[in-house]
DNA sequence: CCAGAGATAGGCT
DNA sequence: GCCTATCTCTGGG
């Protein structure tokens, strides 16, 4: 149980850096996730960084659309994307209003409301795939559209906080590249877009992008 | 246990 | 036609 005490949300000053800062300074931040049926923690475990405007894996690379107005925003605020016609993803907005920068929250650990959670992820086999991958991530924690460009740093009973917690040490943070990203196929691209936990079971396993296949 | 295929279907180029 | 993903099924090691 979280004490009242440390429900405090990070400042947006937090959120106000470049996004490779911010990135692994959220692992082992707690996420408190407040809905109508119950409060639910996630202990932040995976994490990737997207660049704005001049990273071709952004949503917000091609500028400005209805879509993803909420990245160019100011920082410490949700942007919520629906893709592969099911599923949603979060992520936070970072650097100064107009860059475009975010987080992808990608894993973490539900540490309050599991039994909440698993109602939402009924495909789950163990508690530690509650959250496994940004997409179940968003599906435990019952975020889709609806909570987009929500103020994560707002005072109050606000629907999504990132609280103070106890940030990982910079000797378990690992980092490597990002998911299923196309055009990084690989070595090309050192800069170190995914952070994680190290050794951290909750933590989505590596997949590196592939085309698909063309039918014969 | 792991890898691959097929399905899902909105937003954008 | 591709994409910041996941589920279920199938076949191999």
């Amino acid at each position: 149980m979280i004490a009242p005490s440390d429900r405090t949300p990070l400042p947006r000053e937090f959120f106000d850096r470049p996004v490779l800062e911010v990135a692994p300074d959220l692992l082992g931040r707690t996420l408190l996730r407040t809905t109508p049926d119950g409060p639910i923690a996630l202990r932040l475990t995976e994490v990737e960084a997207y660049d704005g405007p001049n990273d071709p894996g952004s949503h917000a690379y091609r500028g400005r659309t209805p879509r993803n107005t909420v990245m160019f925003g100011p920082p410490g605020h949700v942007y919520v994307y629906f893709t592969y016609g099911m599923w949603h993803c979060m992520n936070l907005v970072c650097g100064p209003e107009g860059q475009a920068s975010g987080v992808l929250l990608r894993a973490g650990e539900i540490t309050e409301g599991a039994e909440l959670a698993r109602t939402r992820r009924l495909s789950a086999r163990n508690d530690k795939e509650l959250a496994k991958g940004p997409a179940r991530l968003a599906t435990a924690l019952g975020v889709d559209r609806a909570l987009d460009g929500t103020d994560a740093c707002a005072a109050g009973d606000t629907p999504i906080r990132i609280l103070t917690g106890t940030p990982t040490p910079p000797g378990q943070v690992r980092s490597g590249p990002r998911t299923g990203v196309a055009g990084e196929g690989g070595d090309g691209d050192a800069h170190p877009w995914r952070y994680w936990v190290a050794d951290d079971p909750t933590v989505s396993p590596y997949r590196a992008h592939v085309p698909k296949k063309r039918r014969s």
